[in-house]
Formats: structure tokens, C-alpha cells, sequence
RNA sequence: GGAGAGGUGGCUGAGUGGUCGAAAGCGAACGACUCGAAAUCGUUUGACGGAGCUCCCGUCCGUGGGUUCGAAUCCCACCCUCUCCGCCA
């Protein structure tokens, strides 16, 4: 969320930033709705003040052997009710301003971070460095024939189970998705991460949150009857794992490394990848979440990528690392490197994990702070995928695929899988 | 799902109409004592907004309404938690 306060009292500084993301916006409304209401709040507590004070003279009187209905204290009762009515007034008004100014600020993305690139889309996204050999040629195959041919999942089945863009994984494959997590997850543990399983299922208030609602509302997926969503990434229950809460500084910086299933409508992308493991309406991911000291939260940043970097080198997948420009960053971030895996049998990179810092952004919506020598402040947050558990199977079976029909498991997976080969 | 109990500050927990933002204890911070520490003693210790920015004003005792000059305290609705029973992996 935007902090209200700069919209007040810098907007041209915020209007600059959200029209770096190639939104034309003009705040001058928010903002003089913003100070009519501070207006209101400041006639309000006056009157309030002014009410307080008779209450208590009443209280005095009484006590001093006025009767109720004594002539002083009716005289005092009447200007009481009096300001109690005009009170009600102007909140009657606060509280339809609150709304709308909320209403309106919820719908605003982050603003970009000062160095994040400017650009369009995600042809103005910068390539930062690659990692690995990618294999170029002709005959390496996607990842969904060579998972056919092994019998790592049943494509048509899973159709009859849910609907299109549901996966179910057999035997091997199975096993790989499962290894894939196992594997992560100690990696990550072991470099200091708290290891955490949470609800799939996140609240309203959750969402709205981490910055999936109210916006974007049509990509999740909702049990309508109990205010309960399917968590879209991890990173959701994980921001409000701490929502509404004061953070001791010395816990700073707190590592969460979360397993989750993840569910998306992936509404408008019909047509786009429509086979294999790339894009689901539910898949896995193993999410890194840091909750951050914001005066230090750009090293952070750099950390939490090269966490993520360090699973794919484990696994040996080449990759590159892209900088989103400011008209590709999704809506709580103010920069984002996207980690983009090798695959050769569609002879492109593909994005396998995004890591974000949103600054304030979440913890501002959230309510999450710290507090170091009585000063409380607002927590930076950041995430990254660590990584997208589908994708990284496909990377794995589009690398690791050989002339005779077998996939090469990576070193480092093989004590989690068991077999060094997967063969028909 | 049924029955009951309850939601108060970092925690425990008192408070049933009038200086109650809230006793007490714990915890924490600072100071004294000490070579140092423990123990002990003293002081301090919630959040948000506003301002003449450590003194002032307003709001906050689950949430939202209501009664009253005045509500943590009374009334109504809702949410949540706990215990027991039922169901269940």
C-alpha cells in the first residue's frame, strides 16, 4: 500500500513512480480527499475534546451534591448531546471518505525502486548475467514427450479428475516432484531458512494483504461460503504469518522457506502453454520469504536471489538472470530479478523463479513492524521462488534427456531420487 | 454440528457506569549497589493520528451498532478462541 501520508504530502513524487509503470494517474482527488478527511479528523477531535471535558464537569457536579436534574447539570447534559450529534455527523462523513480513499490507494501498485530500469513490457527487461552452457540443437525434445514417453504423468486422466490444466503425476514422475521438494527444502533449511507448512487455504484479509486483492480477485480460486481462497503462492499465508505485529529488532532478518501448492485461475492465457508443466492451475513451489531490517533490505535483495541462483546451479540447469524493467514488475514489487531456466527442447529460457522486494508495500498493508529504541517502523519484505517445482521437473527433463530415451537426474538429486537415470 | 466458557497492554491477569489507557505480577530498558555478575532497590516501559512534537489533544480493552452528559464496564448483532460431546484423516 502507498503510505498515505507521502500521497498528502509528495504526490508528485508517487504520481512520477506509478506512471513509470505506465500508468497515467492523477492523484490530485486522493489527495485533496485525503486532507479533507484529516480536516474532519481534527474538527472531530475537538468537538470530542470539548465533550469529554463536560462529561467530566457532569461527573464533578454531580458528585459535588447536584442532583441529575439540576438546572446546572441538564444545561450541561443538553450541550453534551449537542456535540454528540454533531459528532456523528462528521464521522458519518470520515467514515465514507475513509473508504473511498482506502478503495482508491488499495488499487495503486508499488512504486518502482529508483535504479529499477524503465521499460514497456518484458522486451525492456535487462539480462544481468547468464549461468551455464544452454545445449542448442535440433533434436532435444519438450519435456511433455519425453515425460510421455516415461510415463511420468497422465495428461487426459487428470482432465476427467478436474479440468484442463491439471496435472497428475505416476510412478517416476511422481517420485521426481517429491525429490524436487525434499531437495529444496533441506537446501535451503541448511543455509539458515525456518522450514514452514501452512494453510493452502488464506483468508480475505490475507490476500488483500500481500497485494493479490482487491485487484486481482479473478485469479484466485474461492470457496465462496467461508471467505477462504486457494492460496495463489505461499508467499501469501507467509506475509500474514506476521500480519498485525510488532517484530522485535533483534529477530531481523527472519528466513521462511515454505512448500506450498499454488493454485491460479491463469485467467487471459488461453491458448499459452497449453501442455506440459509450465503453466497449471495448481502446481508446487518452494517459496523463500524474508522479513527485513529496511534499512538494509537491498542486500537482502541481492541474498534472496542468489539463495534461489544457488538451487539451479545445485541442479546444474543453466539460466539467466533478467532485471524487470518498471513496466513488467508485478504490483507489490519495486524491483524484481526473474530467474529464466534453459530449456533446449523449446529452444528458450523460461522463467523459474521471480524474486521481489516490496519495501513497505506488504508490510504497510499488512501491518507488520519493528520496533529498535522505541521507534517503530515498517519491516521491508522480500520473496523468491525457490524454486517453481514444475518447471524445475521440465528443466530436468529437457536437459538431462539422452539419445536413448533416458533423462539424467543432477548429482546433487540423485540421493533424494534414488536412481541416477530415468529410464522407460 | 450440539452444550458451555471466554476474548483487556510483550505475556499472565484484575477491573460491572465517572481522572481507567487501564491494578498487580512477569518480562524488558536505564540507574544504584558490585572488581564483574546474580540477588536487591529505584525509575521507565502499548499502538495510531494530530499538534505548539518528550509537557498537549483525539482514538484504540475481539469487530460493528445502540443506551448515556460519560462505556473496558450496560444492551444487540457478528467474528474468533478454548473445553466437553458428536463426526472424522
Amino acid at each position: 500500500m502507498l503510505n498515505p501520508r507521502e500521497i498528502r504530502e509528495n504526490s508528485s513524487f508517487i504520481e512520477e513512480g506509478l506512471n513509470r509503470r505506465g500508468l497515467a494517474v492523477n492523484l490530485n482527488s486522493l489527495k485533496s480527499n485525503s486532507k479533507k478527511l484529516k480536516e474532519l479528523e481534527l474538527e472531530r477531535s475537538n468537538l470530542q475534546a470539548e465533550g469529554n471535558r463536560i462529561g467530566k464537569e457532569v461527573g464533578l457536579k454531580i458528585r459535588a451534591g447536584n442532583k441529575a436534574n439540576s438546572e446546572a447539570v441538564v444545561l450541561l447534559r443538553n450541550k453534551g448531546n449537542e456535540i454528540k450529534t454533531q459528532v456523528g455527523l462528521i464521522e458519518e462523513k470520515e467514515k465514507a471518505l475513509a473508504k473511498s480513499i482506502k478503495e482508491e490507494i488499495l488499487q495503486y501498485p508499488n512504486i518502482p525502486y529508483s535504479d529499477c530500469p524503465d521499460g514497456k513490457d518484458e522486451k525492456d527487461n535487462i539480462q544481468l548475467r547468464t549461468w551455464g552452457t544452454p545445449l542448442i540443437g535440433e533434436s532435444y525434445k519438450e519435456h511433455w514427450e519425453i515425460a510421455e514417453e516415461l510415463s511420468l504423468l497422465d495428461t487426459e486422466r487428470s482432465v476427467r479428475i478436474a479440468k484442463s490444466r491439471f496435472i497428475t503425476l505416476l510412478n517416476q514422475g511422481a517420485k521426481l516432484e517429491r525429490s524436487l521438494i525434499n531437495f529444496m527444502l533441506d537446501m535451503h533449511t541448511s543455509n539458515g531458512y525456518t522450514e514452514v507448512l501452512p494453510p493452502v487455504l488464506v483468508n480475505s484479509a490475507s490476500l488483500e494483504g500481500s497485494g493479490q486483492l482487491p485487484k486481482f480477485a479473478e485469479e484466485s480460486f474461492r470457496c465462496s461460503e467461508d471467505d477462504l481462497w486457494l492460496t495463489p503462492t505461499a508467499e501469501v499465508p507467509l506475509t500474514s504469518l506476521h500480519r498485525d505485529e510488532i517484530i522485535p529488532f533483534e529477530l531481523l532478518p527472519i528466513k521462511y522457506v515454505a512448500y506450498s501448492p499454488c493454485f491460479r485461475r491463469e485467467a487471459g492465457s488461453y491458448g499459452k502453454d497449453t501442455r506440459g508443466l509450465i503453466r497449471l492451475h495448481q502446481f508446487n513451489k518452494v517459496e523463500l520469504y524474508w522479513f527485513v531490517d529496511p534499512s538494509n533490505s537491498r542486500e537482502a535483495f541481492k541474498k534472496i536471489t542468489s539463495d534461489a541462483e544457488a538451487v539451479l546451479q545445485a541442479l546444474e540447469l543453466p539460466y539467466r538472470v533478467l532485471e524487470l524493467c518498471t513496466g513488467d514488475l508485478g504490483f507489490s514489487a519495486s524491483s524484481t530479478y526473474d530467474l529464466e531456466v534453459w530449456l533446449p527442447g523449446a529452444n528458450s529460457y523460461r522463467e523459474i523463479s521471480s524474486c521481489s522486494i516490496c519495501d513497505d508495500f506488504q508490510a504497510r498493508r499488512s501491518s507488520i513492524r519493528t520496533k529498535r529504541n522505541k521507534q517503530t517502523q515498517l519491516v521491508h519484505t522480500l520473496n523468491a521462488s525457490g524454486l517453481a517445482i514444475g518447471r524445475t521437473m521440465a528443466a530436468i527433463l529437457e536437459n538431462g534427456q539422452q539419445s536413448d530415451g533416458s533423462v539424467k537426474i543432477p548429482k546433487a538429486l540423485v540421493p533424494y531420487f534414488g536412481e541416477a537415470l530415468l529410464k522407460p
